[in-house]
DNA sequence: CGGCTTTGACCGGCGC
DNA sequence: GCGCCGGTCAAAGCCG
Protein backbone atom coordinates (compact mmCIF):
# COMPACT_ATOMS: atom_id res chain seq x y z
CA UNK A 1 0.00 0.00 0.00
CA UNK A 2 1.12 3.15 -1.32
CA UNK A 3 -0.87 5.49 1.27
CA UNK A 4 1.14 9.37 0.57
CA UNK A 5 -1.20 10.80 2.85
CA UNK A 6 -4.50 10.70 4.39
CA UNK A 7 -6.83 13.53 4.81
CA UNK A 8 -9.99 13.71 5.69
CA UNK A 9 -11.64 15.89 2.95
CA UNK A 10 -14.89 17.58 2.07
CA UNK A 11 -17.93 14.39 2.00
CA UNK A 12 -20.47 16.93 1.22
CA UNK A 13 -20.55 15.58 -2.47
CA UNK A 14 -20.89 12.06 -1.32
CA UNK A 15 -23.72 12.67 1.54
CA UNK A 16 -26.31 13.79 -1.15
CA UNK A 17 -27.03 10.62 -2.28
CA UNK A 18 -28.40 9.35 0.79
CA UNK A 19 -31.85 8.45 0.28
CA UNK A 20 -31.40 4.86 0.51
CA UNK A 21 -29.75 5.28 3.91
CA UNK A 22 -32.26 7.07 6.19
CA UNK A 23 -33.90 3.79 6.32
CA UNK A 24 -37.41 6.01 7.29
CA UNK A 25 -37.25 5.30 11.04
CA UNK A 26 -39.94 8.36 11.12
CA UNK A 27 -38.42 11.93 12.89
CA UNK A 28 -35.47 9.82 13.82
CA UNK A 29 -32.65 11.01 12.28
CA UNK A 30 -30.88 7.24 12.34
CA UNK A 31 -29.28 5.87 9.59
CA UNK A 32 -26.51 3.08 8.94
CA UNK A 33 -23.31 4.61 10.28
CA UNK A 34 -21.23 5.78 6.66
CA UNK A 35 -17.95 7.38 6.40
CA UNK A 36 -16.11 8.88 3.57
CA UNK A 37 -12.29 9.79 3.37
CA UNK A 38 -10.02 10.78 0.47
CA UNK A 39 -6.67 9.01 0.14
CA UNK A 40 -4.02 10.95 -2.08
CA UNK A 41 -2.67 7.12 -3.87
CA UNK A 42 -1.79 6.25 -7.16
CA UNK A 43 -3.73 2.95 -7.15
CA UNK A 44 -6.73 2.71 -6.19
CA UNK A 45 -6.28 -0.49 -4.21
CA UNK A 46 -6.67 0.24 -1.03
CA UNK A 47 -6.16 -2.73 1.33
CA UNK A 48 -7.12 -1.72 4.92
CA UNK A 49 -6.79 -5.26 6.11
CA UNK A 50 -10.27 -6.01 5.75
CA UNK A 51 -11.26 -8.69 2.73
CA UNK A 52 -13.25 -7.23 0.07
CA UNK A 53 -14.83 -8.67 -2.77
CA UNK A 54 -16.43 -6.43 -5.56
CA UNK A 55 -19.75 -6.56 -6.63
CA UNK A 56 -20.10 -3.74 -9.31
CA UNK A 57 -18.70 -0.69 -11.23
CA UNK A 58 -20.66 1.97 -12.40
CA UNK A 59 -19.62 5.17 -14.46
CA UNK A 60 -19.87 8.54 -12.19
CA UNK A 61 -21.60 11.57 -13.72
CA UNK A 62 -19.32 14.27 -14.21
CA UNK A 63 -16.15 12.07 -13.39
CA UNK A 64 -14.64 10.15 -16.28
CA UNK A 65 -13.58 7.21 -13.34
CA UNK A 66 -15.75 4.38 -12.63
CA UNK A 67 -17.41 4.10 -9.17
CA UNK A 68 -16.21 0.77 -7.21
CA UNK A 69 -18.76 -1.07 -5.11
CA UNK A 70 -17.08 -3.68 -2.53
CA UNK A 71 -18.21 -6.06 0.33
CA UNK A 72 -16.59 -7.62 3.21
CA UNK A 73 -16.71 -10.87 2.35
CA UNK A 74 -16.56 -11.83 6.34
CA UNK A 75 -19.71 -14.06 7.06
CA UNK A 76 -22.24 -12.26 8.96
CA UNK A 77 -20.77 -8.47 8.04
CA UNK A 78 -22.64 -6.41 5.55
CA UNK A 79 -20.06 -3.87 5.40
CA UNK A 80 -19.83 -2.47 2.56
CA UNK A 81 -17.45 0.21 0.60
CA UNK A 82 -17.38 2.03 -2.39
CA UNK A 83 -14.14 3.26 -4.03
CA UNK A 84 -14.30 6.43 -6.60
CA UNK A 85 -11.71 8.54 -8.01
CA UNK A 86 -11.79 12.37 -8.51
CA UNK A 87 -11.72 13.59 -12.14
CA UNK A 88 -9.79 16.99 -11.29
CA UNK A 89 -7.37 14.72 -9.41
CA UNK A 90 -6.43 11.23 -10.68
CA UNK A 91 -4.08 10.50 -7.94
CA UNK A 92 -7.15 11.73 -4.86
CA UNK A 93 -9.15 8.72 -3.86
CA UNK A 94 -12.85 8.75 -2.37
CA UNK A 95 -13.39 5.68 -0.10
CA UNK A 96 -17.11 5.47 1.37
CA UNK A 97 -17.58 2.85 4.32
CA UNK A 98 -21.10 1.93 4.72
CA UNK A 99 -21.93 0.42 7.87
CA UNK A 100 -19.72 -1.46 10.55
CA UNK A 101 -17.32 -4.01 10.95
CA UNK A 102 -18.31 -6.67 13.78
CA UNK A 103 -15.44 -9.05 13.55
CA UNK A 104 -11.61 -8.67 13.75
CA UNK A 105 -9.54 -7.59 11.01
CA UNK A 106 -8.51 -11.03 8.77
CA UNK A 107 -5.55 -9.58 7.67
CA UNK A 108 -2.19 -8.90 9.20
CA UNK A 109 0.69 -6.83 7.98
CA UNK A 110 -1.37 -3.77 7.99
CA UNK A 111 -0.56 -0.04 9.59
CA UNK A 112 -3.95 1.41 7.95
CA UNK A 113 -5.44 0.88 11.49
CA UNK A 114 -2.81 3.64 12.82
CA UNK A 115 -3.33 6.01 10.46
CA UNK A 116 -6.85 5.86 11.22
CA UNK A 117 -6.06 6.81 14.77
CA UNK A 118 -3.72 9.27 13.50
CA UNK A 119 -6.48 10.30 11.95
CA UNK A 120 -9.36 10.31 14.86
CA UNK A 121 -11.39 7.55 12.62
CA UNK A 122 -12.86 4.99 14.57
CA UNK A 123 -15.36 2.34 14.12
CA UNK A 124 -17.99 4.83 15.92
CA UNK A 125 -18.40 7.61 12.94
CA UNK A 126 -18.88 10.82 13.77
CA UNK A 127 -22.05 11.85 13.78
CA UNK A 128 -21.80 15.15 12.01
CA UNK A 129 -20.36 13.48 9.20
CA UNK A 130 -23.43 11.44 8.18
CA UNK A 131 -26.16 14.47 8.59
C1' DC B 1 -9.28 -25.97 -7.83
C1' DG B 2 -11.26 -22.19 -5.34
C1' DG B 3 -12.03 -17.52 -4.59
C1' DC B 4 -12.47 -13.33 -6.65
C1' DT B 5 -13.09 -9.97 -10.73
C1' DT B 6 -15.53 -8.74 -14.72
C1' DT B 7 -19.38 -7.13 -17.05
C1' DG B 8 -23.93 -6.94 -18.93
C1' DA B 9 -28.45 -7.73 -17.19
C1' DC B 10 -31.76 -6.81 -13.90
C1' DC B 11 -34.46 -4.18 -10.56
C1' DG B 12 -36.74 -0.64 -7.91
C1' DG B 13 -37.36 4.24 -7.20
C1' DC B 14 -38.32 8.52 -9.04
C1' DG B 15 -39.38 12.25 -12.49
C1' DC B 16 -41.73 13.56 -16.37
C1' DG C 1 -47.12 4.53 -17.50
C1' DC C 2 -42.69 4.82 -19.29
C1' DG C 3 -37.96 5.51 -19.33
C1' DC C 4 -33.86 6.98 -17.01
C1' DC C 5 -30.60 6.25 -13.30
C1' DG C 6 -28.06 4.33 -9.59
C1' DG C 7 -27.20 0.17 -7.28
C1' DT C 8 -26.95 -4.99 -7.21
C1' DC C 9 -26.91 -9.80 -9.15
C1' DA C 10 -24.81 -13.56 -11.19
C1' DA C 11 -22.56 -16.32 -14.84
C1' DA C 12 -18.34 -16.91 -16.81
C1' DG C 13 -13.59 -16.38 -16.86
C1' DC C 14 -9.14 -15.18 -14.68
C1' DC C 15 -5.36 -16.02 -11.65
C1' DG C 16 -3.00 -17.63 -7.53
Amino acid sequence: MDINDVVVGSVSEMMQNDHRNLLSVKNKKIKKPRFAFQTKSQVDILDDGYRWRKYGQKAVKNNNYPRSYYRCTHEGCNVKKQVQRLSKDETVVVTTYEGMHTHPIQKPSDNFEQILHQMHIFPNPPCHLIN
